[in-house]
DNA sequence: GTCTATACCGAGATAGAC
DNA sequence: GTCTATCTCGGTATAGAC
């Protein structure tokens, strides 16, 4: 475990979060790391692979942040409002979804990382919802699957909306949104 | 109004949809549209002022649309039902939200469009939403620009899912989520 | 492991002829 | 209005010395 080859990943951590994969270059992430050329190709064979690795710790750090939330004992709402209501700044983006649309995400390989985030959320919030309408604390009649997509959607979606209108709060506003009607719904259980 | 100059925009037009707006190289544009480099620079300054052009007749095309399903006269349940469950494309993107990452997209000038059409989106929904509280079908406890941002939100984090999924479907899935609670919500009022 | 020099390519745009 | 030639710059990577 090389000091230089740490450093390239967390650059490129904090790269991908801040412009992506596609605006990121390697000149760039040698800038930021203070490494040089041949260290980084010493390391890693070129841009994609150092990629992986960096989305690769990035998600294992985005899953270990949501079992925090969600693997405590806490009653489900309370879990949801704890993973939705966090602040965010939406001109950042969130540190996965935010390259989820650059044009070289159609490559499988990047996607790995992606994938693995992705699925984990989603699956655990479905998980959650089950357990939910087993204790008669949430309508039956709803979808856990569809509804679990729409939760993490409107997260992603928020991070969008914010960058398309300027305004760092419109992905807390939306995330709100949500949770209100959510709260709303279980009341009425 | 020259067609060759139509022909441009049209072609940029599908090219921001398809690999949005840093991916889409003037040389890509020529080769879609089959004009040559010279007509390029005769009709548009550059790249940017042929995007703008571009993301505005998108903008009025999407705005169109939008009125379409939300000026008739129908329940608002079911304006909302067809405009989320419209099936989509989600491997596609939004033709408008598809660019909202793109680092260069912080440029003011070309988010101008993006802004007018989202906005007009967002405030359409909550109209629509008040106008549902003020006949007494939804929750006055709701916050009307709260919940039509979570709604746009949805939409828009679909695309990004689909995209990290690979699942052209989960944007279609995320909306019906949405919809039935809802649909739901609705029912207990 | 790290450095500097070098190579190749495409992005984005300009020049000037037709 | 359109064409071809040309220009500059940065992205991405390799070579070979240290």
């Amino acid at each position: 475990m090389n000091s230089t080859r740490q450093l390239l990943i967390d650059s490129m951590k904090d790269l991908l979060w801040e412009r992506g994969y596609d605006a990121t270059s390697p000149n760039l992430v040698l800038e930021r790391s203070g490494a040089g050329k041949g260290s980084f190709y010493h390391h890693f064979k070129g841009k994609k692979e150092l990629a992986i690795a960096a989305m690769d710790a990035r998600a294992d750090e985005l899953i270990e942040e949501f079992e925090l939330i969600f693997s405590g004992n806490a009653p489900w709402l309370n879990k949801l409002e704890q993973y939705l209501l966090m602040s965010r700044d939406g001109l950042k983006g969130c540190r996965m979804g935010r390259i989820a649309q650059d044009p070289s995400m159609e490559d499988a390989l990047l996607r790995v990382p992606m994938k693995r985030y992705f699925n984990h959320a989603q699956q655990g919030l479905q998980q959650l919802l089950r357990d939910a309408q087993n204790a008669g604390q949430l309508s039956q009649t709803l979808n856990p699957q569809q509804l679990s997509v729409a939760i993490i959607s409107v997260l992603q979606g928020g991070f969008v909306i914010s960058r398309a209108l300027n305004d760092r709060d419109m992905v807390n506003t939306a995330c709100q949104g949500l949770m209100a009607i959510l709260k709303q719904q279980s009341q009425s259980t």
